[in-house]
DNA sequence: GTTCCTGCAAAAGCTTTGCAGAAGA
DNA sequence: TCTTCTGCAAAGCTTTTGCAGGAAC
């Protein structure tokens, strides 16, 4: 699951973040792992790993790759704020019962509303809340 | 800007709420102030009028009334869930600049996407972040 | 040697919980 | 009286900050 090396640190490179170790390993975690991560979920993953990681590096590396546009925020509800490597325009469910995040494609860009003319819009997002196909199987089985 | 107390109490007998003191001017305030206030904008207003009137007594009646549908959490981005008491389907814009939240129509009903149709949808949310017209024009003139 | 990065510890902010007293039926 | 609601205080979480040691060049 892992990607090339090289062409993490060429990515790190090309917004001008020297690619560290850490840094190399929590991109490659980001992008290799496209699950729309908590902090929390990278840190018990690599800390495994990386047993002097902290989560202080996770935050402080994923606001640099923020404001460098190399990842997403992505905020469905409260409490977990997700990251998403995806460039491509996309929307997110969230299922209530188990908390997966799913990804489904959809043209934001197209998605244009009259009152907005005069704003800049920089950022479009969609979500959806509900339950998943499988949660709705299995409450069908019980 | 205060509505009717006879209806609001109505409203919550609706929902099967008893219509506390509390409950009443909590319900109020976020009918007469559509503009997504936060726990925190909430207390601030009320606290005056109502000095012992506590942050928790507010979480707990807008986790009620979110659990009885009769507002809506909004959360645009982390730290800071919002409450919308607006029924009808609309997008919200958040300006980068002062954090304001602009309401816009969109009809959500209407954005169906292909992927999710074994999958039971109960929300549908569209927001937008960039910088609203007041603040572009005020950019242009310094 | 200088600069930037990392990570511990502490602080800060928001939300939840436990519980006792108050209000209402 | 009995039930439900309220609100203080404390606890729990996530995130941020300060700073010292370390790595890279």
């Amino acid at each position: 699951m892992d990607i090339d090396s090289n062409s993490l640190s060429e990515m790190l490179k090309k917004h001008s973040i020297k690619p560290s170790h850490q840094r190399l390993q929590i991109l490659n975690y980001i992008i290799s792992n496209p699950c729309h991560p908590t902090i929390d979920q990278i840190y018990s993953r690599l800390h495994t790993e990386l047993p002097t990681l902290s989560r202080t590096t996770i935050y402080n590396t994923l606001k640099i790759f923020v404001e460098a546009g190399l990842v997403q925020e992505v905020t469905i509800e409260n409490n977990e704020v997700r990251y998403d490597a995806r460039s491509e325009s996309h929307g997110h469910f969230k299922c209530k019962k188990r908390g997966k995040i799913y990804d489904f494609d959809i043209s934001v860009d197209d998605i244009l509303v009259e009152g907005l003319n005069d704003f800049q819009v920089d950022n479009k997002n969609v979500y959806f809340i509900g339950i998943c196909k499988d949660c709705l199987k299995k409450s069908e089985n019980d």
